[in-house]
DNA sequence: CCTACCGATCGGTAGG
DNA sequence: CCTACCGATCGGTAGG
């Protein structure tokens, strides 16, 4: 099995190594978090996805926790990283929210385990980082508040909406869109992407 | 099964019971799986929430998963018998859409960490049971479909859409609700379901 | 990364 | 519903 020592290879020597144990154990937690929770998962079924014995883990990592941590910190960063950039855009809100819409389902898309935990496991966290957690989720919310309180502004989105509860629903599909993304359908993300903005941004009426 | 009854109260005769343990103990299991989840709880939570010792739990149920089956099921069963009979009203599409965003919501309201339960931790139900589930979801999923391609065939809908996305859409935004619904707004379960219908039908832009 | 092991906690049961 | 307890599994560690 994974008979790879890499001792080798010095710190800030160049290595040609295949894939270091820290980024195995990472990705083999995010699909078992993904799949059965944080607390459904145990450091044994960590060690045998990785094909490593339980203690051999903490050669690699801290703690159950901090692995969760720097999951779910790496995995709402994507999202921040895809979707803060396109606010400020000089592009009319609508064309503004269907790119945040649409990078959201890439990166859902690259990813969709990722997207679980973050999504489900935050609560997890204990509560130095938990906060941390939530504030960065709300970073992201605003985001999407401050694109449409833009489109109101300008004329363009429906002013008697209720603000809060437009946002939540918009968040609300976009958040549950890891539970159903399947890399088997034909449609690419970014064309997903787009038939999610064309049913919450002009809705369901035939247009005419 | 669970035949076990306080021996003083025969079956079928009047019994003033404050609340019969059977409830309790359901009760606090619906809190503690919405909130640390399935796999997150132990007997011994349950227990100390109903205030008796963890081996006494076992003389009122079966096991565990049993315990997260009532509860799945029983809140499944709240959604399907509140969309269901919508479905062939005979009342406009958008009409019965809005009764079904509506009533989704008035049953998330009604026991928020009940559909968290039921939204979330469906998955750890052992086989026979998890299938059973995952129809029921489907079930609910299909009164949505109906609705929305009712509304397309009577031309109210707009064809072009993605069936599968914009029905996905709305039950993502659904599916949401109980993450962000708190009791304590002003606005009452009917308001706020009247507030994402008017999201999810109409869309974001100014009606002209 | 393995051997060997720790104390704590898990779901659940026998017998009252 | 309690007492008393079961074997299994948990996250994690010491020392190589």
């Amino acid at each position: 099995m994974a008979r790879s020592k890499t001792a080798a290879t010095k710190p800030g020597e160049k290595s040609e190594e295949t894939v270091r144990p820290r980024s195995s154990i990472l990705n083999a937690t995010v699909r078992l978090f993904g799949q059965q929770g944080y607390t459904g998962t145990s450091m044994r079924d960590i060690a045998k996805a990785v094909g490593v014995l339980p203690g051999s883990l903490y050669a690699h990592i801290d703690s159950k926790e901090t692995l969760l941590l720097e999951i779910v910190d790496q995995g709402i960063n994507g999202f921040l990283s895809a979707v803060e950039p396109i606010v400020d855009l000089p592009l009319s809100a609508d064309e503004r929210l269907r790119r945040a819409i649409r990078a959201h389902v890439e990166v859902v898309a690259e990813n969709p385990e990722l997207s679980l935990v973050v999504f489900h496991q935050w609560r997890f966290l204990g509560e130095p980082n938990l906060a941390a957690a939530i504030e960065k989720r709300r970073r992201y919310e605003r985001a999407f508040v401050r694109i449409f309180e833009s489109g109101v502004e300008a004329g363009l989105f429906e002013p008697t909406l209720n603000k809060r509860i437009a946002v939540l629903t918009i968040l609300g599909a976009l958040n549950w869109t890891p539970e159903w993304y399947s890399p088997e359908g034909s449609a690419t993300p970014s064309q997903l992407g787009d038939m999610v903005a064309d049913s919450l941004l002009s809705g369901l009426f035939v247009r005419r």
